[in-house]
DNA sequence: GTGAAAGCGCTAACAC
DNA sequence: GTGTTAGCGCTTTCAC
């Protein structure tokens, strides 16, 4: 007669943890209210909360966030899918992204899709990461295959491009104008003077975008053609040096180079050192990214500051707000970027 | 009189998304068949195969992995827990790891907890992550409070701590003796013949390890002790420039530096040159990670070589074995580490 | 303010 | 090899 919970026929009891229907009957309420009290402690009355409080303490609770967001459609999972860690470049992206949808109570999910071989592998991460439902996703650099672009409108995901302005962005956008940064860069150059610039660029995507607006300007402004070695993305020292070797083979007479990355800057001044070539005096070095070790190298290197982290704080807000139902005012942000003028110019 | 579906009673019908049902139908066959098809197609007959597949391309079917999990209870989510990012230091591990769990259908999903207020953030990050029903955990370093260390065990979720070897273990472990790095550069350092050596080193534990070991060793070898300056974590090439400053001041006769990570090791190598001490005959300089850079910097940095990518793979192999069933043979692994001598000292 | 019922989309367990 | 049934643990909908 007692109504001891019988083994039924099929038993599949699961993980064994503890659930919001024990915390209920400890609490004495029903599971939706214990439910409520978790998630809209307003709406629950002082009493109950306290004791669903309780009740969550002494069993130690952790509610399952699979079954919840099954049932709501809400994971509260968001995915980042990015092309490599490897340079420290989308690092301070990922991580204020990281960090500022934890403090909302959302969790981020990585994915890598590699600079190499783009079409498979970001079409298969894509597809991985969409059968976890996220409620957002956030894409570094633009996304090169035109079927991955499709799926992701079929999902009806809210997405968040960054780290470019394309002209056409699939939802929502948080970037800079890497053209603009070329010909800032070129205006900074006319104005110090310098008449035969190089350039030592990845070959990623958006450097190239750089690369080109700066050659471009060169020849706007009368100068010669921009000489550009290219060098392998994802950047790297080695690459710099080589790269200076290289170029100062072909161009002696070089007097002012613009590098894609921080770390080729690097590379560049070590190599300029290493062949007694005075930086800025001979040869004037120019950065991008403004990483944390640029202002404090011998010489000091001149940069392009971008706001990694700004990135990654307006990504998730994007996100935040849709998933909220809240329409952003504008889903288009440019953030921009800063000239950082030190003594390797 | 068309079967149009009646809006019943009750209406939920969730995302939209296409469901394995929808799958099933089109393919003629009950949505069990259809998952097995998915899952193990080797159990399904090759018809019954070749239909789901064409339904799953047709209709464009993404599995729901929040379903999935729940039903399976092997959400085919790993979490890793990295204090901070922003050193590359454990950017490897967590590129490999992130790499070797998606060639298995897995994700990873980040969290950070911060150098600084370890006990909170930690647990809190803990219970967030733990909420999504990981099938493993990865953690970077170890774990500061009890209460998160005993959260796990209750948890039952498999654990592996990576870049470390602690005694004590919660589970899983793949590092290499901190000790035995301090100890390594001393004997290192004795072969070369320097007599008093300085440390510059971050606050974190490991590093402290480390720092500690190294002392030790200098005065078992009867040498003047060790002129140390702490830094805070991260470390950055500026808290290495700033370092050597202070050391030159306190201790001029200085002749060999350890320092807890490369890009301390730049800093100091930077400073040196602008107070014009050479490298290596006034001053030996060793780093510690290998960091790309490290060989390629001028004068190339000697160095503890860490390999960060292999922790990553391992980890990810510990964890895939243990959901699978499968007990690894032996679930602690000391992978070591390599001194790398080059020009710096 | 609280609760009962009915799913969310999938898979484990048991048939046949 | 395939199907039926009954959940996984939670939240939505509707009712009081």
């Amino acid at each position: 007669m007692s109504l001891a919970p019988s083994p039924s026929k099929r038993s599949r009891r699961g993980s064994g943890a503890v659930t919001l229907h024990e915390v209920a009957q400890r609490a004495g309420v029903a599971p939706i209210t214990a439910s409520r009290a978790l998630n809209s402690p307003e709406r629950v009355s002082p009493e109950v909360l306290q004791r669903v409080t309780e009740a969550v303490q002494s069993l130690g609770y952790v509610p399952n966030r699979l079954a919840g967001g099954l049932a709501s459609t809400r994971s509260r999972l968001v995915a980042a899918l990015v092309p490599t860690m490897a340079g420290p470049v989308f690092l301070q992206t990922v991580q204020s992204l990281t960090q500022a949808l934890a403090e909302q109570g959302y969790q981020l999910m990585l994915g890598q899709t590699g600079y190499s071989d783009p079409q498979t592998g970001e079409d298969r991460m894509l597809e991985a990461l969409i059968g976890r439902r996220p409620d957002g996703i956030v894409l570094t650099g633009t996304l090169h295959s035109a079927q991955a672009r499709q799926r992701l409108q079929a999902a009806a995901i809210p997405v968040v491009e960054t780290w470019d302005l394309s002209e056409r962005p699939i939802d929502m956008l948080v970037g800079f104008s890497h053209e603009g940064v070329g010909r800032a860069v070129a205006d900074f150059f006319v104005a110090k003077g310098f008449r035969q610039w190089a350039m030592v660029a990845g070959d990623d995507p958006r450097s190239l975008r750089r690369q080109q607006a700066f050659a471009e300007a060169a020849v706007a402004a009368g100068l010669p053609p921009v000489v550009t070695v290219s060098v392998p993305a994802p950047t790297h020292l080695k690459s710099g040096r080589q790269a200076l070797r290289q170029l100062l083979q072909h161009q002696p007479d070089v007097d002012a180079v613009f590098c894609s990355s921080d770390l080729l800057a690097l590379g560049v001044l070590t190599e300029a050192r290493a062949q007694g070539r005075a930086v800025p005096d001979r040869l004037a070095v120019m950065g991008f990214g403004d990483l944390d070790f640029a202002a404090d190298l011998e010489p000091a290197l001149s940069t392009v500051q971008i706001d990694g982290a700004a990135m990654g704080r307006q990504a998730a807000h994007f996100i935040i707000s849709r998933v909220e139902g809240r329409v952003p005012p504008c889903s288009v942000v440019d953030i921009g970027f800063r000239l950082v003028e030190r003594a390797s110019t």
